[in-house]
DNA sequence: AACTATTTATAAGA
DNA sequence: TTCTTATAAATAGTT
């Protein structure tokens, strides 16, 4: 249109198509916007150059898809309805998985057993019979690992009373010390270097007895009474 | 851009307004096209006038739905999204019940119990057991009946048996008559009624012997031979 | 990216 | 809406 008129066709140079698409698409959103501020219109352009580059305009005073939804509700189409259908179709799929399924359950729990006719009966319950069977196992595996685990802890709490019962009696050979309880008679728990969640320890404690109550043992004056104790715990620990 | 420059901005007049946006509409999609040509772009427009007027240019190597498919998937967005947010909402718990589903199944067919703790093995197994009596009792349900009806069909046959015996005897003794039965022996089926799914039925036609070479019968010669013989039937129905 | 001769678009009027 | 036409704007070919 300048200098020389042309054809309106293919410009076969690709340079030369390329700067006449980049002039001319400007000129084409100029004109757009202008269309837009003049004859207050919304406008929306897409294009698609031929090395697949994409450009668009849209009127300031719009969304694109303010105006799409406009436009399909204009032209009364749906461009996406496949796109929903297939959703529909999908949705209307799992349903049907789903009713079978729970028809599935419902005849493993006993009910609506009146459509099934007696093959069928025999397989579910031989099916079943099978299933039990592992079930069972499992259950069977489960609850003897449970015993030997409480074994274990019975063992290890014998272990422990033996001990006690041990030391309690050295002690008394020895009757420098006494063995120390809280006055509720439980043994103090102590932290496990720090490691809180780790095994729980019972601790004896060597400590002068403090009330004179008592008659069966001595009463004695040490020097260690209020100083650490540590190094004179025994421990034991307490499987979880 | 002739017989004076304008400004760019909202024509108040209306008539001019419209005018104005008539030609330069015109002249958008003029430029649009051929862009299309000369450039081997696609180009998508779509108006809206401030009168609420809808108009629209795609370039003919393509539909309007292509491009737009393009648009999304080249930026990467689906503008249509939130209005299947519901259905894909939907869509997601249903794969989820689904799956809830198919666990139970499972577990109820022996596997996946790793995950099942010692109490929810017990009540599987309860569940399992009373499931499985009620499925036994159906099971012994049919098996009682169906017996029940062979028992019966076999008492129904019998009764047949001796009525065609006794027929058989009484012919015989009365040898105007002889009993037919077809060429390979079969009794003759008919329908009954019309009733085509109805019970089926055994009748017994009067007829002549029609071969010489049975020794055993008198050769008559009647009048009724290719006649009706609906009125000689003597029926006997057959349980299903 | 800038220039510019020329074509094209279009505002105003009919 | 369409036609006309003077003039503004766009742009093809060139630098």
């Amino acid at each position: 249109m300048a200098r020389g008129k042309i054809q309106i066709k293919r410009i076969e140079n690709i340079t030369n198509r390329q700067v006449t698409y980049s002039k001319r698409r400007n000129g084409l959103f100029k004109k757009a916007n202008e269309l837009t501020v003049l004859c207050d219109a919304k406008v929306s352009i897409i294009m698609l150059s031929s090395t697949g580059k994409l450009h668009e305009y849209i009127s300031p005073s719009i969304t694109r898809k303010q105006l799409f939804d406009q436009y399909q509700k204009t032209l009364g189409i749906d461009l996406w309805n496949t796109h929903y259908e297939r959703m529909q179709e999908q949705l209307r799929k799992l349903k049907d998985v789903n009713k079978n399924l729970r028809l599935k359950i419902r005849q493993r729990m006993g009910e609506h057993l009146n459509n099934l006719s007696f093959e069928q009966l025999v397989n579910l319950d031989q099916d079943m019979d099978n299933a039990l069977r592992i079930i069972r196992e499992r259950k069977y595996k489960v609850i003897a690992n449970q015993t030997e685990t409480y074994k274990k802890k019975v063992r290890n709490v014998q272990e422990i009373h033996r001990n006690l019962l041990h030391e309690l009696s050295l002690r008394e050979r020895d009757p420098q010390y006494g063995l120390v309880f809280n006055d509720g008679g439980d043994y103090e728990e102590v932290i496990d270097n720090g490691n809180i969640r780790g095994p729980r320890i019972f601790a004896l404690r060597m400590q002068q007895f403090h009330h004179s109550s008592s008659n069966h043992h001595h009463q004695l004056s040490t020097n260690n009474i209020n100083g650490a104790t540590g190094s004179d715990l025994t421990t034991y620990h307490l499987l979880e």
